[in-house]
DNA sequence: AATGAATGAGGCTTCATTCAT
DNA sequence: CATGAATGAAGCCTCATTCAT
């Protein structure tokens, strides 16, 4: 019983624990948002990721320099889903389903503050993002003229929200029924 | 601060506060809901009536027992309003906005825990009136007939909450950008 | 639905409910103190009674009035209980588990603050029974010489106490037990 | 009052202040204990501690914890002192009549939730201590042999609640009555 | 004299944040 | 730089007690 069930007293592994620190808070924070939203306590995500508070403060001085670290994944994997040239607004739609599914405080983050710089670049990314569709589909002719790119993220948004809002065995009918909303508000019309 | 700002030593005005208490913890709430939101700390209402922590909870014994009274007056304001046989689902979009501009949690409630029983009880009253609309509008020809009575709530839900999310003075502007895109999506389809 | 059902606005009765609140009061403390021990809210016992808080303080001015009305009838129990010639310390022993046993509370008031003068009078009464019951039995040769006053009144006070301490279906096991042990100590000595 | 009435505004003194602490805590344990019961409120302990309220909850998740960290030393001391071949169930009662006296909650924590894990382990090493004890003497023939066990423990509790009960200036004379009749109880019968 | 609401103090517990090591 | 304990403010809720009616 040397090492498996130890009450493994944590020794300081250094300066060189740092990176690996700074991923694990970022994974732990991920699933402790996912479980208990935004607000959770702050410390159980030290806990969590098996971390001091102390380096917790280190690596992310407050609330959402520690949100925006976990969610830049999320965007970054959508600039990098919607960059073929195939990929429609709809596309968007459904990623934004997936993502807000999978992590409620997504939606949470980027409806929360607006005005704090940090999240407003991750929102600027997000919205390049949605106005490079927009313009491919518009040009195709699958989405209407009268759409601007502020439509685009409005509705982005509010279906983020309303899944958010709803139980887990709810989500997939209401993304469905929303999307057939957007759908046709999209349409280009006659 | 000759009057106004005093620290009232508080006298026992007797039962005869009762009634008085209640209404003005009611309008306390709205108040301190509309700038903290439904999560304000629950004594911050009781000190904003100028009444005790110990009355407040004589008068409603948990959180969503006050959230309810708080909005039960929206409820039943949305009702009256949408008796008149001439009243339309623009109406009740329109109302919406007015409602949610005034008072942003009110979403957070409806959206809130929709298993408590007094919160479905509202729900079911907002349906109605709901559900009452579209049948009249489909029937006029003025909503296309593939539209539920869920799609019309979960529209109103998402401008509601699109309008909360929002600063004060964008919320004209998004309210209007958003009730576009439902317009198009409500009207029938050729 | 004219009465069985309704919620009783309880009138205001007038002096003419005095008594008769008193009464009520006491009964629905014993019950209350049974249930929840000597520490229960104050506040509970005028609820059960179906009587105003007020009422209560001007019966019982503190915690410790209401629990002397309360234990006062025991001791008058005890008291016509022990008056024939023929009973015995082992009739007051009995007693003295039956009364434990249905209401701990009694032990917990008379083993509490003894310097209060109204719980020194209970004591007192109490203190005459078993001294009246020694005696008799010392001259019958049922009790040794070497037991006091004192002895007998420790007894009843460790009985009661250790039957109070107990789980519900421990108690007639452990009372006894501790009467064996009694009873061996009080034995007239060779 | 030039020092030690200070009223010390605090420093973090650091994680070195720990395991001070935790003394502390439990030395103030056992004078709050003293004093007020069992029940004495749980920040007091950490007001006469001088320590935060937020480290008594770390050191002591919850009232029993604490408790048990307290008389989890009278467990020991007295393991300890019955150890030598030569002590008797008298010095057993004798112990419990010392420890009592100084520390009344003993009696409080060891009878109260029997149920408590913590609080049965403690009891079954302190069983164990008197069982011993109590094989011995009757092997000495200086206990009867109609004592079980269940005798021992019962004696014991009562004694030390009963020292409990009184005013400290009582105790003494009280502990002597009440040892005198258990002896009378453990003599071996005629 | 009864009623029951009002009041607020007090105890509990949870966290955000700091800081010695 | 990491660690994890210390700190205390803040919100929660429950009563004991008072008092207008």
């Amino acid at each position: 019983m040397s090492s498996s069930e130890e009450e493994q007293p944590k020794v300081n592994r250094g300066p060189a624990a740092g990176p690996e620190n700074r991923r694990a808070l970022i994974a732990a924070a991920r699933e402790v948002y996912a479980e208990a939203g935004l607000n959770a306590p702050f410390s159980a995500v030290a806990k969590r990721a098996g971390v001091g508070q102390g380096s917790l403060y280190r690596h992310f001085p407050d609330r959402t320099a520690l949100a925006v670290a976990v969610y830049e994944e999320n965007v970054a994997e959508l600039e990098r889903l919607m960059e073929p040239d195939t990929s429609t607004l709809d596309d968007l739609l459904n990623r934004t389903v997936n993502q807000a599914m999978v992590s409620i405080a997504f939606v949470e983050l980027i409806n929360g503050d607006r005005h704090d710089p940090r999240i407003a670049a991750l929102g600027a990314r997000y919205q390049e993002v949605a106005a490079r569709l927009l313009a491919r589909e518009q040009q195709a002719g699958r989405a209407g003229l009268h759409l601007t790119i502020e439509d685009v993220l409005l509705a982005t948004a509010m279906l983020a929200g309303e899944i958010a809002r709803n139980d887990p065995d709810q989500r997939l009918h209401v993304a469905t029924r929303v999307r057939g909303l957007f759908r046709l508000a999209f349409a280009p019309q006659p």
